[in-house]
DNA sequence: AACTAGAGCGAAAACGGTTTCGTGTTGATA
DNA sequence: TATCAACACGAAACCGTTTTCGCTCTAGTT
C-alpha cells in the first residue's frame, strides 16, 4: 500500500524547497531547466497528484455543486441529474446529490451539511412539502452567504436566483388544444393539488385552451390528487363516473394506469378515449398503446442549470442579477392519441 | 451577504485565543465554565458552523463517498443510488455521483479525479467497456492507496474490494424452473453478450434449470444481443422464426417490447406465451400485461454496499479481509404468466 | 515563606497546497 | 573594482481546523 505522495516528500527526496517543487510542476518561469525537468520526471514517476482538499482550502473553491432533489427514482429527476452530471463533468466539477424525499426538514439538513464548504453551489428542485409549507429560508441563508442557487422545475418567487422551468402552461395548453383539434369535447385532467409549482401552470394551460375554445372548463373533469402517489381507486372512480373522451395527465404513471383501466372496460384507444402524459420516459415509450406526452427535456433542463450555475460560480463579479429561462416543451406524438 | 464566520473571527472578538474558541465549543474540561458560555453563545447567534474542508484536511477524512456507476438513467442503479444515500446520509456521508455512461476512459477519469482526496472510497458497478476491456488497473491503483472499495452488481474476480451482488444465477434458475412447472417447452432467453458478469450468470442460471429438466438447452432459443440497448429488429426476427412459449428476458425492456410483439401477432398472454423479465421498475408494475419479474432490490443492495463500505471506512484496523455478499433475488408474480 | 498542584488558557505545529516577497549568486557593466 | 540586474531558489504566510504541550496564575500545603 503506497500511500499518496505529497509535494513535501518531494522536495525531501530531491532536496528542494517545497515553494521550487510546487512551481515548478507549474512549469513557472522561476524555476530553471534544470530543476523542472527534475521535479516533474520524479513527480511523474511517483504518480503525483495534488490533494484537492488541500487546494479547495486555499483557494475556497471545492469544484462540486451540490444537487438536491425530492426523488432520484423518478424518471425526470434523474435525465435532470445527468444532464448536470455530463456538463458539470465537462467543466471539471463533480455533482452530490441529496434527496430530500419530499421532505422540508431533510432539504434544510441536506442543504446545512452542504453549504459549510463542501460545495460551490446548489442546484435545487423543491420538495413537496417545502412548497406547501412556503417556508424558504433555508434557501435564502444560503443565498445570503453567497452561495449561488439555481432552482429548475419546482421552483418559488419567494427566492432571488436563478431559475429553469419548461413552460409547463404551454405544454399543457398544446396538448389540450390537440384534444380540442381532434375534436374531443369532454376532455378530463388529472393532477395534484395546486402548491406544487408544476401542476399549477399544467393546470392552468388546460384552462386556458379550454377557454379560448367554445369548449369551456367543466370543473368536474378535473381530478386533483393530493401528492404524485398514485391513488387507482380515486382514478378508477374518477374516470367510471366521468367517461371523458380524452385525459391530460400530469405524469406518466396516471396516464398509462388510466390507459389500463378504460382498456379493461373495452374502449378503444385513442378512437374512443385519447391521452396525453406528461414526462418523456420509458413508460411512455413501451406502454401499450404508446403514451403521447409533453417532453419536458429534463437533461437539458440540466445542462442548462449546471451552465447557469457554474458561470456564476467562476464569475468574479458580484452583480446581483438573476435570470429565469424557460425551456419550450415538446409533444411527442405516440399511439395513445390519433394522428 | 454575511460571509462565513471562522474560529478566527470569533477569538478576535471575544479576545480569546483560536485554541480556546475551538476547545469551548467542543465543551472541553480545560475551559472555564464562563469563557465556554460566552463562546458557545457567541457562536449560536453568529451561526458558527466549522468549514468542513478544513475538517477533512485536518483528519484526512471527507465523509464523501464516490458512486460511480455506468448509467443513471436505469431503474436498477437509480434505486441502488437512492439505496446507498439514504443509508450513507444517515451515517453523516455525502454521495457524490459520477457517470461512466459504459465508458472505460470515462470510468478511469472519473476515478482518478475523486481519488485525489475529494472521497473516503468507492461504491461501483463496472461499465460494460471495463468489463469487455478486462482492464481493472485503475480499480487495482485505487485499492493499493488504501482507499476501500464496493463493487456491486457488476463486478469482477480480478479485483480484491468487498462486493455485493444479487444471486442472477438463482433467480434466472428459478424463473426458468417457474417455466418447467406451468409446462411450458419451447423456453427462449433473450440476453446480452457474456462479458456483462450478469448476463452471463442469468445465462448460466437458465441453462442449469433446462438441462436438470428433461426438456435440455436448445442452443437456437438463446438470442445475444451485443449491449443492453434494444435491437427491435432482432427481438423481433428472433421471436417471429422461433415462436417460443416462454420468454426469459434480462431486462424489463426486451420483455416488455417483446410482449408487445407478440400481442399485435394476436397471441395471448400468458395462454400462448409467459414472459418473465428482470429489474422490477415502473415499466413492469404498468405494462400491459403487467411483467412477472426477478426483482434485484437495488435500494437494499445500495444500503448494504455504503454499509461495507463506511464500515471499512471507519475501522482503524487494517484487516485485509473482503468479503462478497450475494442478496436473494425474489420473483415477483404478475399477469405475464399464469398464476 | 517557599513550594506545589492544578486550573485555565495560548503558542505552535500539523494537514497539503499556493503565492508573495526576500535573498544569495552570477555575470555583465561602468 | 564596485554596482546592478537577472536568475534561481527558499522562507514564510495563509486557508480553517485540531491538538499537544507549555506557560502563568492562584490557592492550598507544610
Amino acid at each position: 500500500m503506497k500511500s499518496k505522495i505529497t509535494l513535501k516528500d518531494i522536495a525531501r527526496e530531491l532536496e528542494v524547497s517545497i515553494s521550487t517543487v510546487s512551481k515548478a510542476l507549474k512549469n513557472s518561469e522561476e524555476i530553471s531547466r534544470d530543476t523542472k525537468e527534475k521535479v516533474q520526471a520524479f513527480a511523474k514517476l511517483y504518480n503525483y497528484k495534488p490533494n484537492n482538499i488541500a487546494i479547495s482550502l486555499k483557494n475556497k473553491r471545492t469544484k462540486n455543486i451540490g444537487v438536491v432533489i425530492p426523488d432520484i427514482v423518478h424518471h425526470f429527476f434523474t435525465t435532470v441529474i445527468r444532464g448536470i452530471e455530463k456538463y458539470a463533468n465537462a467543466r471539471g466539477y463533480n455533482v452530490i446529490v441529496c434527496l430530500s424525499e419530499e421532505s422540508f426538514d431533510k432539504e434544510v439538513i441536506n442543504m446545512e451539511m452542504l453549504a459549510n464548504g463542501s460545495i460551490d453551489g446548489f442546484i435545487m428542485s423543491l420538495s413537496s412539502e417545502t412548497q406547501a409549507k412556503g417556508d424558504y429560508n433555508h434557501l435564502k441563508e444560503v443565498t445570503d452567504q453567497g452561495i449561488p442557487v439555481v432552482l429548475f422545475d419546482r421552483i418559488t418567487n419567494e427566492v432571488e436566483c436563478d431559475k429553469v422551468i419548461i413552460d409547463d402552461e404551454l405544454g399543457a395548453y398544446r396538448a389540450t388544444q390537440k384534444f380540442i383539434d381532434q375534436g374531443k369535447s369532454k376532455i378530463a385532467l388529472i393532477t395534484t393539488d395546486d402548491y406544487l409549482s408544476v401542476s399549477k401552470a399544467r393546470t392552468k394551460g388546460y384552462r386556458k385552451a379550454l377557454q379560448e375554445s367554445n369548449l369551456g372548463v367543466d370543473e368536474s373533469l378535473i381530478l386533483k390528487l393530493p401528492s404524485m402517489e398514485m391513488d387507482e381507486g380515486a382514478i378508477k372512480t374518477f374516470l367510471n363516473e366521468k367517461n371523458p373522451d380524452a385525459v391530460l395527465c400530469v405524469n406518466e404513471i396516471f396516464a398509462v394506469y388510466s390507459m389500463r383501466l378504460v382498456q379493461e372496460k373495452g374502449l378503444k384507444i385513442p378512437e374512443d378515449i385519447s391521452f396525453i402524459g406528461f414526462t418523456d420516459g420509458v413508460l411512455s415509450k413501451y406502454a401499450n398503446p404508446s403514451l403521447s406526452v409533453v417532453a419536458q427535456h429534463g437533461e437539458k433542463m440540466g445542462e442548462v442549470s449546471a451552465e447557469m450555475l457554474i458561470d456564476k460560480v467562476e464569475s468574479e463579479a458580484e452583480e446581483e442579477s438573476y435570470q429565469t429561462k424557460v425551456l419550450e416543451p415538446t409533444l411527442v406524438i405516440r399511439d395513445s392519441i390519433a394522428h
